[in-house]
DNA sequence: TCTGGGGTCCTGATGCTT
DNA sequence: TCTGAAGCATCAGGACCC
C-alpha cells in the first residue's frame, strides 16, 4: 500500500538524452541509429540511439569501433546549449512534483515525493505522472522512472525497464528484487571493484547481501561496508537539492600529442580564460588551481595548489597554472591538457562592489539569509540584484515581495 | 580496438602547527 | 631548545558516475 510507505523517492533518467533530442528536432534522424558525438579521430560516443544499441555500440565506446559495429549510423555533434535548455525545462516540470528535486545531471534526478500520495496518487500513479508530464514538456522525450523508499533502489529500478519504463518496488521486496541482478548494478562498484568482487566469487547483488560483512571490508575498506547496506536495500541518504559546485574545469584531448611548453601553455591560456567566463558567470570565486596531464600510456598527472587569494580572473589563473607546469617531471608527451577552479566559493556581492567593510558585509549576508528562509531563494536573487543595481537606482522596485 | 569531458568522493602521503 | 605525538590541511592519484 502506497500510504504505508515511510518515503517515497522516485528517480527519473531521460532515455538516450542526447540523441532523443536531436531524433526530436530533426524528424529525418528519426527510426535510424544515431550516435552524438565527437567526429574527431579520437572521440568517444556520448549517447547512442535505442536504434544504435542492437549492434552493440554503447556510451564510452571509441567512436572508430562504434562506426564498425554500426556503419549506417548517422553521427551527430553534441549540441550542448539545447541539453541544457531541455534539462531546465526538465527540471522545473519536476519541481511541480516536488519542492525537494536532486538533479544528477542534465538528464536524471532524484525527487522526493513523500507525503503527496493525496496530491498524485500512490507511486505508480505518481510515476505515470511524472513520464506525461515530461514527454507533455519536451514535445515527446520519453523518461524512465522508479520509485522506491531509498535512493540506490529507485536508481536501480529506473534503469530496469529501459526505455520508456516504470519500476515500483515496494521496501519489502526490495532485497529480493535485487538479489539475482549483477553486482555491475551496484552504485560505485566500477569495473576494477567489480573485477574484485568477481576474485572474490560474488557475482549477484544477493551474494553481496549475504557475504560475511568483514570479509567484504577487509578486501574494499569502508567501500565493502557501504555496497554491503545497498545491496541489503539500505541506503539513508537524503535527497539533497542544488548542490553548490566544488570545481570547474575544462580538459582537452588533443588531435596531437604535445611536449613542447609553449604548446601546452597555449591550452592552459584556452582554458584559464573559459573557465574565468564560467565562474563569473557563475558567480564563483576559485581557491585553487589545478592542472592535469594524460602522458601517451594513459597515465594521468596532476598538480595543484591553493592560490593566495580566490579569484575569477583568467590571467591569475593561468599564472598559477604556469607555475605548476613547472612542477612536471615528466617529459611528455602528453595526449591531454586539462586546467580546473577548485575550492570554489561564493564571494561576497556587497565586498566586491566596495561598499562596505568586512563586518558590515558580513551583517548584509546574514540578513539576505534572513530574507530567504522568509521568502525563500528567488526573492533573495532578486533582492541581490536590487543591491547592485541601487547604486545607481534610488527607487527599487520591491513589488516582488508582496 | 583504443579508450572524452564534465564532475565527485575517497585514500594515503606529506608537511605544518601545537 | 629539542623531540615526538596528534590533529589538521593540502596534495596527488585513483575510482567512479553520467
Amino acid at each position: 500500500m502506497a500510504d504505508s510507505w515511510a518515503r517515497v523517492v522516485a528517480h527519473a533518467d531521460m532515455d538516450a538524452f542526447y540523441a532523443s533530442v536531436e531524433q526530436l528536432d530533426d524528424p529525418n534522424l528519426r527510426g535510424r541509429p544515431v550516435i552524438v558525438g565527437p567526429r574527431s579521430k579520437r572521440g568517444v560516443v556520448l549517447t547512442a540511439s535505442y536504434e544504435a544499441r542492437p549492434f552493440g555500440v554503447g556510451s564510452a565506446m571509441p567512436m572508430v569501433k562504434a562506426l564498425r559495429l554500426c556503419p549506417d549510423a548517422v553521427v551527430v555533434p553534441p549540441r550542448f546549449d539545447r541539453y541544457t535548455e531541455l534539462s531546465a525545462r526538465i527540471m522545473e516540470v519536476f519541481e511541480d512534483f516536488s519542492p525537494h528535486v536532486e538533479p544528477l545531471s542534465l538528464d536524471e534526478a532524484f525527487l522526493d515525493m513523500t507525503g503527496s500520495e493525496h496530491l498524485f496518487g500512490p507511486p505508480r500513479r505518481m510515476g505515470e505522472r511524472i513520464k506525461a508530464a515530461i514527454k507533455e514538456a519536451t514535445g515527446g522525450l520519453t523518461a524512465s522512472v522508479g520509485l522506491s523508499q531509498t535512493k540506490y533502489v529507485a536508481k536501480v529500478a529506473s534503469g530496469y525497464q529501459k526505455p520508456d519504463g516504470l519500476t515500483i518496488v515496494p521496501m519489502e521486496n526490495a532485497v529480493s528484487w535485487l538479489a539475482p541482478q549483477s553486482v555491475a548494478r551496484l552504485w560505485g562498484a566500477g569495473p576494477k571493484t567489480q573485477a574484485r568482487l568477481h576474485a572474490l566469487g560474488y557475482q549477484t547483488i544477493g551474494d553481496i547481501a549475504e557475504a560475511p560483512p568483514e570479509r567484504l571490508q577487509a578486501a574494499l575498506g569502508s567501500l565493502g561496508n557501504h555496497l554491503f547496506e545497498l545491496a541489503n536495500a539500505r541506503d539513508p541518504r537524503r535527497i539533497e537539492g542544488h548542490r553548490v559546485a566544488r570545481s570547474m574545469g575544462s580538459d582537452r584531448t588533443l588531435n596531437i600529442d604535445v611536449s613542447a611548453r609553449e604548446d601546452i601553455l597555449l591550452y592552459l591560456r584556452r582554458s584559464a580564460d573559459h573557465i574565468a567566463r564560467r565562474l563569473r558567470r557563475k558567480n564563483y570565486l576559485a581557491g585553487g588551481v589545478r592542472v592535469r596531464l594524460k602522458t601517451t600510456d594513459f597515465k594521468l598527472l596532476t598538480r595543484q595548489c591553493t592560490l593566495a587569494e580566490p579569484t575569477d580572473v583568467a590571467e591569475a589563473l593561468y599564472a598559477a597554472a604556469q607555475k605548476m607546469l613547472d612542477r612536471f617531471d615528466h617529459p611528455g608527451p602528453f595526449r591531454l591538457v586539462g586546467l580546473a577552479a577548485h575550492s570554489l566559493e561564493r564571494p561576497s556581492e556587497s565586498k566586491q562592489l566596495g561598499l562596505l567593510d568586512e563586518g558590515k558585509a558580513r551583517a548584509l549576508e546574514v540578513a539576505l539569509d534572513q530574507l530567504a528562509e522568509r521568502y525563500g531563494d528567488n526573492v533573495v536573487r532578486r533582492a541581490r540584484d536590487i543591491t547592485q543595481t541601487t547604486v545607481t537606482d534610488t527607487t527599487p522596485n520591491l513589488d516582488f515581495l508582496h
